[in-house]
DNA sequence: GCCCAGGTGAAGC
DNA sequence: GCTTCACATGGG
């Protein structure tokens, strides 16, 4: 597979759970372990039991999908021109809804590292293991929400997330229950399963734009977070922060079809390349 | 000690 | 509509 950056893809914080190790991506994928390694020829994937259909890797990686395209349907101008340049071959994943949602509810005002630290500790008390090859360290699915669901709130915050837990635990049991049906949102437009998302506690319009683009596909859902906003200001506004329905208007006529995509350049070029450069005004 | 992190909800204008 | 604040926790 040409232009597909596999680790840049695995860490530009859409999913949580991969880990280098010798030169290679191991992960956990629904319920397989997975273990990917970048070859000339693509993405070689091995699982620790034998597989015969790859369409479940295929659409979580998105590998079919054609970036040349993609790019080519983003506005010529120069910040996104650089974001690109910058991040040659970084792609959207397409994760599975539950997770996403759980996840993203936990990533609000942390970083990345922590965001991490918080989704390993909860799989491993309250995922189901998962096969690994011999001599392996065990590897463990994520959550179910009717686990999650049966968990006392205290058990959660262990798991370091603090006021998040709350959270986790009430949309787990709205899940769990039927209350939020999850498979439904799918076939709902975009507006309407943002809707049902933000009805969820804890679940605001970042976090639900999140689970729109990561976990369904809505490729014009465009998540704006504190990076995004930065380079929404800095980049197009001349400085100034653009909110409410201004910056509304622009992202969705602005980026076109993709602009999901674009979002993720942007956020990744700003993460990696504002930070090290003294701040300005935001 | 300080400020910040892939935010949200409540309260106050 | 907007601004401010609390909410846990850890990194720099």
């Amino acid at each position: 597979m040409r232009n597909y950056d596999l680790g840049l893809t695995l860490t530009s914080g859409q999913t949580f759970r991969w880990v280098r190790q010798q030169g290679a991506w191991e992960g956990v994928v629904g319920p397989h372990w997975v273990r990917l390694h970048v070859a000339l020829e693509g993405i070689r994937a091995e699982t620790a039991v034998p597989v015969t259909n790859w369409d479940w890797l295929a659409a979580y990686l998105q590998s079919r999908v054609n970036l040349e395209a993609v790019l080519k349907t983003f506005p010529p101008d120069a910040p996104l021109g650089a974001a690109v340049a910058a991040c040659r071959g970084l792609r959207l994943l397409r994760q599975d809804p539950w997770e996403c949602l759980a996840s993203f509810l936990l990533s609000s005002t942390k970083q990345i590292v922590q965001i991490q630290q918080i989704i390993a500790m909860l799989c491993a008390r309250y995922g189901s293991p998962v096969a690994v090859p011999p001599g392996h360290e065990p590897a463990f699915a994520f959550p179910c929400a009717d686990r999650l669901a049966g968990c006392e709130e205290a058990e959660l915050r262990a798991c370091k997330m603090g006021f998040r837990a709350r959270y986790l635990r009430a949309v787990a049991q709205k899940v769990t229950s039927g209350e939020m049906d999850l498979r439904r949102l799918a076939v709902l437009s975009m507006d309407e399963a943002r809707s049902r998302l933000m009805e969820l506690p804890g679940v605001g319009r970042k976090i639900a734009d999140c689970v729109l683009l990561f976990g369904y596909g809505f490729q014009q859902a465009f998540p704006v977070d504190v990076w995004v906003m930065r380079a929404l200001g800095r980049l197009y506004f001349r400085g100034r922060r653009v909110t409410g329905r201004r910056r509304e208007r622009f992202v969705a006529t602005h980026f076109g079809p993709h602009a999901g995509y674009a979002q993720q350049y942007l956020f990744h070029y700003m993460r990696t390349r504002g930070a090290s450069r003294p701040r300005v005004a935001d």
